[in-house]
Order: C-alpha cells, then sequence, then structure tokens
DNA sequence: CTGAAAGCGCTAACAC
DNA sequence: GTGTTAGCGCTTTCAG
C-alpha cells in the first residue's frame, strides 16, 4: 500500500511549492496558465485525489449537512431526501444521514453528532416526541445554517419550508362537503406537533364556514397507523352519529380506516375517505384513495435553495424565510358519492 | 461569536498539557482517575465539543462511511438505508447519502466524492447502467472495506449481500404452477444485471423442472416502471399465443400489468401475476399482489455488520464473505386461481 | 506570479 | 502518569 500523493508530491514533481499547487488546483488565485496546466496535468499522471477532510480542518468548511428526519422508510421523508440531495450534489455539498426514530434523545444526540462533525449546517423535521427544541441551539449559536421542514416548531427561529397545513386540512373538508358528505369526521394524532392541529384547524374552519356543526366525538384522536385507523374508524362507526365521510391523518391511517368500512359493508365513497401525502399506493388500492398531495418533492428543493442562499449571507439569519407550498387536492373514487 | 473550545482551552485551565487532556478524553490511555474526572468536568464546564475532522485528519478514521445507492426514493432502497444507519450508528459511524439515480456518471462520481471525503468505507448497489465497475477499484486499493448489496457485479472481489434470486425467481414460478398456470410469461429488465439474470434462470429452471416448455416469446425485456409493465402486458396479451400468468420484475411493473389486465378484462387471479419486493402498497391494490419479499431491513443490517467486522481486519478482504437471504413467498389474491 | 511559513485541532511516539 | 513535539494535508497571510 504505498501512501496517497498530496500537493507536496506534485510540488515536488514540478519543482514549485505547495502554495502554488494549491492555488493552481483552487482555480481562483492568480496563477499563470502553464503552471496551472502543468499542475493539473500531474496531478492527473500522479492519481492525486484532494482530502477534503484536511481542506475543511483548515478553511472550517466541511460541504456536508446534516439531514435528520424521522425515518427514511417514509416515502415522503424519502422523496424530500431525495430531492435535497439531488438540489446540493451540483454545488458541491453531501449529506450525513441521521434518522431519529420519532425519538426526541435520538435526534438531540443527532444534533450533537452532526456538530462534531463539522457540518456546515442542518436540516430536519422534527421527531413526534419533540417539545422542547433547545438541543437546536448550539447550531444556531455556532451561526450555521438550520432549516426544518415540514415539522416545524414556532420557538425555533430559523428559516423553515412547510405545507400550508391549514389550508390542506380545509381543502379535505370542503372538498368532501362539495361531494355532498355532511357528518365529516376525523382521525388523527395525539402529538402536538403544528402540522397536525393545523389541519385540524382547517377542518374546523371549513365546517364553520359551511354553517355545518363541530362535533368533538367526531374528533379521533390516536396514533397513524394502519391499526391507528381500522380503531378510528371502528370506534367513530360505532356511535349514534355515524359519520358519513372521513378525513385520515394520513394515508396509511386511511388505509386502515378502508379496511374497517370495508369489513361493516360501508365500503367508501358510501362513507367518504380521503387521507394526506398522496403516497404511491395511494392510486391503486379500491377504492382508490383520495388525498392531499404534500409535495414533497417540491420541499426538498427549496430546502436545497435556501440552504445555498443561507450560506452566501455572511449572517445566516439575517432574512429568515418561510416557505409554505400550497397543497392540491387529488380527487379519486373514495370521496366520489356523485357517481 | 466567540471560539469554539478545543483540547487547548481545556489544557490551559487545568494546567496540564493537550496530550494529557487528548488522553483523558479518549479514555484508553493511562491515565489517573484525578485528572480524568477534572478533564472531563472542564470539558463540560468549557462546553467542549470534540472536532472530529481535525481526529481524522490524524488518525486517518472518519467514523463516516459512503452509501451509493440508486434513489432512496425507491422504498427497498429506503429500508436497506435505514437499517444500514440504525446498525452502525451505536458504533459511532454516520453515513453519507450518495444517489446515483441509476446513472453510471453519477455512481462514478459518487465514488470519486466519497473518496475525497475520506470515508472509511463504501457501500453499493450499481446503477442499472453499470456494467464496468473499475471505478471502484481505487476503494479496494486504499483497502478500504466496499461492500456491494442487492445489485451486484462478479468483477469486484468483494463481500456481497444479497437475496437468493435465482429461488427467488424459481419460487414465484414454481408458485404460479403449484396454483394451476401453464403458461408463464415474464416482463424483465434489459440491464445486465446479475440478479434480474438470476430470476430468470430460476424462472427456467422452474419451468424446466415442471416439463413445461421455454417460450422466448414470453419474455419480455424493457424496463421495470409501471408503464413498461402495461407496455409489456399489452405486448404479451396481443400474441397468438396469450399467457395465463405473467411475473413482473417488480412490483410496480406488476402494477402496470395489472392496471392493463383489469383495462382488457383479464384481472388477475384470471391471468395471474406476481411481483418482486413486496412493496408497501402491494397488500393494499385490488387484486392484493402476490409478491416475493427481498427482506430488505435484514439485507442492511448484514450490510452493517460486515463493515463492523471488516474494519477490524488489518486486511478487510482477507476473508469475503458473501451473504445470501432466503426470499420469502408472499401469497395473496393476484395468484389466488383457485378460489 | 510564486515562495516561506504558520496553523486548523487532534493524536501519538518518545521522553522523563 | 504526564509533558514535548512533530506532524496529518491543506489554506492563507505576508513577502518578494
Amino acid at each position: 500500500m504505498k501512501k496517497k500523493t498530496t500537493i507536496y508530491d506534485i510540488a515536488k514533481e514540478l519543482n514549485v511549492t505547495v502554495s502554488t499547487v494549491s492555488r493552481a488546483l483552487s482555480g481562483f488565485a492568480a496563477i499563470s496558465d502553464a503552471t496551472r496546466e502543468a499542475v493539473f496535468a500531474a496531478a492527473k499522471r500522479l492519481n492525486y485525489s484532494p482530502n477534503r477532510l484536511a481542506s475543511a480542518l483548515k478553511s472550517g468548511k466541511t460541504y456536508i449537512i446534516g439531514l435528520i428526519v424521522p425515518s427514511v422508510q417514509a416515502h415522503f421523508f424519502a422523496s424530500i431526501i431525495h430531492s435535497i440531495e439531488e438540489g446540493l450534489k451540483d454545488s458541491g455539498y453531501r449529506v450525513i444521514l441521521y434518522q431519529s426514530n420519532e425519538s426526541l434523545n435520538a435526534e438531540i444526540n443527532g444534533v450533537k453528532t452532526l456538530l462534531e462533525a463539522q457540518v456546515d449546517g442542518i436540516m430536519a423535521s422534527l421527531s413526534l416526541e419533540t417539545e422542547d427544541v433547545s438541543h437546536f441551539a448550539e447550531v444556531i449559536k455556532q451561526n450555521k445554517p438550520l432549516i426544518l421542514f415540514d415539522r416545524v416548531h414556532e420557538k425555533l427561529k430559523v428559516p423553515t419550508v412547510t405545507l400550508d397545513d391549514y389550508k390542506a386540512g380545509y381543502m379535505a373538508t370542503q372538498h368532501l362537503i362539495d361531494q355532498g358528505y355532511k357528518n365529516i369526521a376525523y382521525v388523527t394524532t395525539v402529538h402536538q406537533i403544528r402540522i397536525f392541529n393545523d389541519r385540524l384547524k382547517g377542518y374546523k374552519a371549513a365546517l364553520a364556514d359551511n354553517e355545518l356543526p363541530i362535533n368533538e366525538e367526531n374528533i379521533i384522536f390516536g396514533g397513524l397507523s394502519i391499526k391507528d385507523g381500522r380503531f378510528g374508524a371502528g370506534k367513530l362507526m360505532r356511535a349514534t352519529n355515524k359519520p358519513d365521510a372521513i378525513i385520515a391523518g394520513d394515508d396509511f391511517t386511511a388505509l386502515g380506516v378502508i379496511k374497517k368500512l370495508k369489513e361493516i359493508d360501508e365500503t367508501p365513497p358510501k362513507i367518504g375517505v380521503i387521507g394526506f401525502a398522496n403516497e404511491a399506493f395511494s392510486a391503486y388500492i379500491t377504492p382508490n384513495l383520495s388525498t392531499i398531495d404534500q409535495h414533497p418533492n417540491q420541499m426538498g428543493t427549496a430546502c436545497a435553495k435556501l440552504f445555498l442562499e443561507m450560506v452566501q449571507q455572511a449572517n445566516p439569519y439575517q432574512n429568515i424565510k418561510h416557505i409554505v407550498l400550497a397543497p392540491s387536492l387529488v380527487e379519486r373514487q373514495s370521496t366520489d358519492l356523485k357517481t
């Protein structure tokens, strides 16, 4: 195993100094064309590969950003990660991935780990457990860009990229009303994450605007899994005042709701069902699931763009932007009462 | 913005030298309990956070591994990534993600980028375009662990984690035969990736073992998208000798196949359909899709374990293991001819 | 346009 | 058990 070639080897080869080589390689400093070319030729000949670590240690820039998400296994987050990585790649940034698995402790550890790795910035979507966000303070203190997406927190004064979740909730509800449903229930999560609250607010507002009563018994707080969906639907359909439509916390919840409804012979659209996320499967289940598309790829692209803007500013927080994406309604069979 | 505290600050604070601090922090070297405790106390008091970069530059170990996958958006890869990250986290390793998007050039660039970042090893699943694998040679030359999973290549003499794809193909075919199907077609990819070839071999072997003829016109080479599935099924069903069952390259392909079959009123299980991957949606489409589960989480866990073994050896390649996981059949409606 | 030299924060011989 | 010192590979003043 021979040692790797460094700029010293190139310098020796050409009888110049390392500074000359460094300058030539960096491309910006004043250098004669002749030396530059000679350096590049020698670099190639010696199979030189820069050590970004050394450069990072000296310059303080690693060109690595840390990305904290609950789990890459959720398609929504996978899509965001995909777009973030793609959006940053051309600018030379790489991405370290850290999954919190919806655990606050893991998230705290993630921030610590990423900071120790000297990342140039962090993007995160909070775990369901996260209520206190003080573990992110250090990122801001170090004046490194922190961007929160989707699951954000008002205590953190940082740029955010979110969906207009109020609108999403309103949109889902209004759609059901437009389709002719009148007694609309909601299966959501107990966790105090803003997006879920906002959706609920949108739901209530839409009911109010249409002069429909808000029945608290129609709102089930539990989890968002398929199982939770089944459970919620079961509970709702056993009530005296049965709903004629159910909004599910996400598409997986909706899957559970539909399963239950099929079992008791209330197959949608007889009882309307709508979800959130537009998962890959949603178009292919029976009945096809109406849903609210949350545009994860747009979200990732926006995060990448925001980050690149922030690193260009001396103070990344001098101009805190909050990007809010518009949800869109995907109408399918599960809410198509009319046909 | 005050400067970050280093081990020098701790040393000054305690009137000892940096080496003492370094030793105390590292935990292994001989150090009196008193100094060790004093160092930890001071570290805490001064809000010290180690700079892994500096340590990495000196020691040559970054505790970062590079992960190259076609795309995190595919649930199969997302699951593998999930398990790899989880499996490595406790040993202090972090993961840099690089997506090839099925492009050879991107993959080449990925290897280069990751090597420049001085990763301690690379795990990769090859892009569909990859036939020549010489871009990975440098990883081996640097004596860094390289592990290939799922989409591997025989030219690369490195440890691998794969599914027994021959068996998977055989299993899918035998299942269809067991269910009573007799003229079984296959929609797969043109790309020369081993796993797809192996599955095809398994398919042919199963036909042969059951004394069924192998009809080359029953094998469609194209892509694996939903669209490709539709196209393949269309082509097959227009033939004179129409198949009574179709094996699809993956679950997405199967989705397209089913769509087409529904359109021409040959809804499965009338024509049997089976896919590969057991995607999240497969259980919920109509009809439910039978499929071969490829156990991505097991695969990720195995990769992590293998890597940890390799870094422990002086020569990571002294004992090249090939871990082969067994596929499992998931029987659902789309192949249930009997009911 | 190029060279000399200091130093980023940490580790690891080598002394004592 | 602790101190001294020389780098890891690169960037970046400051001179010339």
